[in-house]
Order: structure tokens, then C-alpha cells, then sequence
DNA sequence: CTTTCATATGAATACTTGTTCACGTGTTAT
DNA sequence: ATAACACGTGAACAAGTATTCATATGAAAG
């Protein structure tokens, strides 16, 4: 979503020490960091995807039940599930016709928690 | 994001046992609860307001210096402060005519530490 | 091989979102 | 009052995204 940015027009003040952009130069992850984090927290950013998070976090469970559950198409979730395993959020696992997702990690739970404390103050 | 998904056709099967059932809908959190922890996170979603972030972790600074360190218009600023103020992630404080934004929880930066810590293996 | 079932996937569409542009607001100084 | 400055905001546009629909893949059964 970051689009252009080149040149942008600035204005005069500048109340910050340099001492101050030093630290934030040598803070600030790099680039690439940071666009690999931002999509990170765009997996979260969707209610569906939540929902199937939630959902596996009870139990390893195949792709139609997930769809039943949540009442919605096989293909909807198919391709939510897709995004969530490029993020290594979720992994599967075939059993005959069927294939079963399950967490990838553990410490989603902790990230999604630690996200429920801040909305619920 | 989430879109109709009233009545979707689902297939057949049913692999999960009624006890599974059971624990996903007393374990999956309220539909309002799901919505803002999605808006929550989406916040996290976008590199300039991850970037704004990091830049108020290092200090209280005014717009115009984000910009400035940024490289980025005082407006698309602006905005993005605007997002980050409503989900309660930054405060702002009035000194004249500049107006100084900092942190509003340090366990942002733990929110943030979790998901380097995700993409980083 | 053909059919059936569970899942994946590509294209299309409606919806969302980040930035820019122009202008409005509020404060300070002249 | 007027000008200058820092910041906020609404409209508009481009780019991104979630779902649906139709179809493809891949495995098991007949």
C-alpha cells in the first residue's frame, strides 16, 4: 500500500536533535523488514482469516468443515488458506482425499491475545 | 474486506466430531470482538504506519518531523496519525503551534517485537 | 478408464485503502 | 486584522483485496 513517496515537499521546522535521527536511523528496520512485517500483520487484518485461526486452535481440521463452520464456500476459505500458509501461519498435511490444517506456531495465539488486551484497554 | 458469505453451499462432509464444534464456537470470540481485532491488526498492515511507529518509539516528535525523517508529505502524515490515533496506538499533545505525538501504550512495541520475531523464523 | 469427492486456482467483480491535491482550522507574530 | 505556519480533512484516483464463479488437479472407488 506504500505507494510513491520520492520527493515529498518539506517544510521548514525540524525540531529534532540529530542525535535523535541517528537513533531513529539506526532503529528503524530495514526496508525489506519492513515491508515483510507490515504484510505480516495484513494476514491478521481480516476477520476471515482470523476466524480460520481461531477455528485451528481448537483442532486440526480439513477445509470443508472449516468452510461449514464458518458457513462459507470451500473455495473462500481455500483461498484464505492459501495466504495463511505463504505466512507460514498455518500448515497441512494430506490424508487420502481429504487434507487436514492445522497452527504452524504456537506463539499465534500469543499475537492474537496480546491484540484482544489492547482493543479490550 | 468481509464481504456477504450469507448462505454458502457446503459440501458433505463433516469430519469434526460435536465436541469440536462445541469448543470452536465457546472458544471463537464475539463477531464485534472478531471485527475490531481484524481492524486492529490491519493498522499494523502498512509500512508507513509501521515506520511512524518505530519513529515514536525513539521520541515524542512533531508532524512535520515524521515527514521530514519519513520523506513522506505532512498530509499522508497526517492521515495515517489520524488511524493510528482512533485505534488509541498514539497520543498527541499541543505546544503552540506544533503538535507533538508520542506512543500510547509501550506494548506496542511488543506487538511489533512478536511479529519480527515470526518472520525472522 | 470413468466417476466421485475434497481441494486448489484463475479470472472477474465489488469493495477497500493509501496518497495526492486543494482547502480548512487553529495558533502565533506583526 | 493580516500574514505565516503547523496541522487536519474531504474528494478523487490508483492500487490492492476478498469473495464468487467456473474450472482444474489429485486421490480413491467402482
Amino acid at each position: 500500500m506504500a505507494r510513491k513517496h520520492e520527493e515529498a515537499e518539506r517544510c521548514e521546522c525540524m525540531h529534532v536533535h540529530e542525535d535523535m535521527i541517528e537513533m531513529v536511523e539506526t532503529h528503524m528496520p530495514q526496508e525489506e523488514e519492513l515491508a515483510d512485517l507490515a504484510e505480516f500483520f495484513r494476514v491478521f487484518g481480516d476477520t476471515t482469516r482470523i476466524r480460520i485461526l481461531y477455528v485451528l486452535m481448537c483442532s486440526e481440521v480439513c477445509v470443508c468443515d472449516i468452510a461449514n463452520l464458518l458457513g462459507m464456500t470451500q473455495s473462500a476459505i481455500s483461498h484464505q488458506l492459501r495466504v495463511l500458509k505463504q505466512m507460514d501461519l498455518v500448515k497441512n498435511r494430506r490424508e487420502g482425499k481429504t487434507i487436514f490444517y492445522s497452527l504452524a506456531d504456537s506463539h499465534i495465539k500469543s499475537i492474537l491475545s496480546q491484540g484482544l488486551e489492547h482493543i479490550n484497554e
